[in-house]
DNA sequence: CAGGATCCGTAACGATACTG
DNA sequence: CAGTATCGTTACGGATCCTG
């Protein structure tokens, strides 16, 4: 499938021909798994499922709203299950459906790309600047 | 390598053990090609190249200033050439560097795979909304 | 413990006007 | 044509308080 076949067969609300399909449900599906806290969540629960404090902690950084928000977004889409144990205090386990496995290894292997890229963006980034100070 | 040796190697601003490195330049780039208009920009340019308003077209509904900026971005990056012609009127061409190609690829992977799961997806928001309706 | 509700600041984004 | 500069808005994210 190319590009120009993929974006031309959904009702873009714009333009008919356009790669910006705007609302788009895939895109929008994509923001949640590409997000800063999408990434983290997911690559924090392919190591194996845990509670919702335990992966605040595991995460670090992350506010409650938006632990809470991004673990919902996932569950809605159906790549994490959540486990409610009926228990005083409550018992919560998160964990990937195998749909949200299968995400989750590939924005992972994305990510495991574009750290061993890093060092090569650095020095373009260097020569970018090197190029832009004389130029100006 | 696994997610835990992965986060574990480099310094962050917060804790030692954590998933959230604050700052850290992979989740930088990462959100370069996987923002709303690194995404399309990338699948225009595994097209072919474009100019700069030839591109702003193809897409549709992204302003000067996202393209521009976007552009720039990436460019930095060493993912996209840009072939400034000094004519006048300016000619300028956009493309992607065989670095760009690798990681346009695969972000269009990863967006193909999702545009597949949508149905499922949607089934799956219908269940967790559907379940929501009774109990919530 | 697991979250919901609320308030608030910032930074990202869009629209517009202008320039080489 | 290919941008840059500026400004106004908005939506995202963080902090805090509260509840079953």
């Amino acid at each position: 499938m190319t590009v120009s076949d993929y974006f031309s067969n959904t009702a873009a609300p714009s333009s008919s021909d356009t790669l910006n399909r705007v609302g788009c449900p895939s895109r929008e599906i994509l923001d949640h798994v590409t997000s800063r806290w999408g990434v983290l969540i997911l690559a924090a629960l392919l190591e194996r499922s845990y509670r919702f404090s335990e992966l605040r902690r595991r995460i670090g950084g992350i506010s409650e709203k938006m632990l809470a928000e991004t673990l919902r977004a996932l569950e809605r889409d159906g790549f994490v299950h959540r486990d409610a144990q009926p228990v005083i205090p409550p018992h919560v386990d998160y964990s990937l459906t195998p749909l949200g496995r299968e995400v989750g290894e590939q924005v992972w292997a994305l990510t495991q790309w574009v750290e061993r890229q890093v060092p090569t963006v650095f020095k373009a980034r260097d020569a970018y600047d090197a190029a832009r100070a004389k130029t100006g």
